[in-house]
DNA sequence: TTGAAAGCGCTACCAC
DNA sequence: GTGGTAGCGCTTTCAA
């Protein structure tokens, strides 16, 4: 393991010389420069980016923390996340929060004491993570979801308008009798998509029935429970919005349980798009969010976050960035069923 | 931004005194303990990881590189690598190759410059990787893949016992013309996997005709297009074993655009269980891999590669552990079609 | 039991 | 253009 030292002597020349030439800094005699990159090269030098770290007060790494690795979402986002983040010369330290606060607030530590220049959080409840770091004025960006009451930088979907432009889908197809299914509702994944849904029903007339509003937890599970309680409604409904991916895998397995046909007795629209909602039989009807685009914008974001940090400039730059979902209709949603309603 | 030296000071001791009391190292009287952790608590110290880590050759810092986060294999086995590693106190910088070799060599380079404990790697292809840390004698272990030259550290699924029980089940249901979807034939996955087939095959007494080995790159499209292949067959195949998650996707689309039945006309039995596998319908019939635990060992592993290499000890370990896959039969497996065979 | 000081490898200032 | 050197924040040796 080589330094720095044993290049500059192997080129006869000062660290300080040796130090510019590798970091294009200054101007040094061709000469030279030649002999400090024969150097490095014959030691196969590798620059210690701890020490470099240190002098230089920055890390070069962005953190990023999301609830669940295993959801194909945040695995899109993390792509672009990724991508971009190599793009522009910065590493990713990965953290899962597992959905658990007080999991995220250590990992948010943790993040802290390495020193990474910014985070990336998908936070797991609306107030804790963003009162720790912001509290200390550091570059965060949130992204996918965001409290109510949100106040920092944040990249998001457009939740309400998805939600509203899919429901309109099913209400344009002639359903009367919409149900859905949500998730959580403390944060505006879960709440806004319930709102753009609501919204589009209450433009169109129809009546939101307390029964055809199932509350989920974004799980599998439960997507799965509360299909079943609403196929066992006396009057079940037409269509049902699933608002996320894993809860439409459980609904689709309760329908086909019950030998329930879609989209012959009851259209299915799913949020999230992914190869198996492409797949299924029936091709699933979604609403696909801009994943990779999501990811990359965030990580932009950050990177001005941070770079304005160092030197204040024009703040007057939009604090949370809302990005166009797309609807994708396939074979999973059609008229409703005729021989009744 | 607080360093030590603040902490220090304000607790009226000496910057060794105050750093001994934080990692609880030496012995300090109980009174200047109370005043130091009081000092820090104040000053909301956060000790500095990247100085820490300059002074003590150590980062604590794991590196992880797969071929591509959007598989829900890797992720699953991130997962495993996440909570063991964070258990241990390591930290994980994420990398993402891509498939792609040369970008695999470029995150080493980085993952090295940054002084990562160790690495784990999926690799992209069979020898580069492998001679390019490692020839630098730096811990290093393998996952999922291997070549089949291989001579260092790895965690892996038996392949090859794996895919023979799979394909035996296929036998035991009484199929005679059984087809398989492989991956590429670079690396141990794909090679292991055909391996197991063909001796379950043999073992039977069945011949493998040519036309039913159709060869994939573990992509969804190619199961799609190997499946159109394989049900042009004058003489179709009775059941499919086909060797990875994304393959069968596409595999699924195949039967189900061609109208052909699951398990009626054909068995399909897929490599790699995820959510969606269970939730098919048919719900599908798989190989599960011990994603968690391979995970988990292979922090394991690296991180006492990582001590031996501090303080060499016995090196009598196995270097390569095999965990064992769990055969999950569900509906897309049934006896073959008795209208004809 | 405590603290002064060396030094990890690097960058950047400043004098030459 | 070049190089000597201070110092980033920490751990650890060693003398008191």
């Amino acid at each position: 393991m080589h330094t720095l030292r044993d290049v500059a002597r192997l080129a006869g020349v000062s660290v300080a010389t040796a130090s510019k030439v590798l970091n294009k800094k200054g101007s040094v005699r061709p000469k030279l420069v030649q002999r400090v990159l024969r150097a490095s090269e014959d030691l196969d030098y590798h620059p210690d980016h701890v020490a470099r770290s240190l002098k230089t007060r920055q890390t070069n790494t962005i953190g990023i923390v999301i609830p669940d690795v295993t959801n194909p979402f945040f695995t899109a986002v993390i792509r672009g996340v990724e991508s971009e983040a190599r793009l522009q010369g910065y590493s990713l330290i990965f953290c899962d929060s597992n959905e658990d606060p007080s999991l995220e607030r250590t990992n948010l530590e943790m993040l802290f004491s390495r020193r990474v220049d910014g985070v990336l959080l998908a936070p797991t409840e609306p107030n804790a993570a963003q009162d720790h770091l912001s509290r200390r004025r550091f570059p965060l960006v949130f992204f996918d979801r965001i409290s109510p009451s949100f106040s920092g930088f944040a990249v998001v979907t457009d939740n309400l308008g998805a939600a509203y432009d899919a429901t309109r889908h099913l209400i344009g197809l002639g359903h009367e009798r919409i149900a859905i299914i949500t998730g959580q509702l403390n944060l505006s994944n879960g709440l806004d998509r319930l709102e753009g849904f609501r919204k589009a029903l209450q433009q169109a007339g129809l009546p939101l029935r307390e029964e055809y509003l199932q509350r989920g937890d974004f799980q599998l599970e439960s997507g799965h429970s509360c299909a079943l309680k609403l196929l066992q409604l006396t009057v079940p409904p037409t269509a049902i919005f699933c608002c996320n991916n894993q809860m439409t895998l459980g609904l689709m397995r309760a329908l086909s349980e019950f030998g329930v046909a879609c989209p012959g007795r009851v259209s299915v629209l799913g949020f999230d798009d992914f190869d198996w909602a492409a797949n299924f039989s029936p091709r699933l009807t979604t609403v696909a969010q801009p994943t990779l685009e999501m990811g990359k914008q965030a990580v932009q974001m950050l990177l001005r976050n941070i770079k304005s940090f160092k030197e204040p400039v024009n703040s007057d730059e939009k604090k949370v960035l809302v990005l166009r979902a797309e609807l994708r209709v396939r074979d999973s949603t059609a008229a409703p069923y005729s021989g009744q309603a």
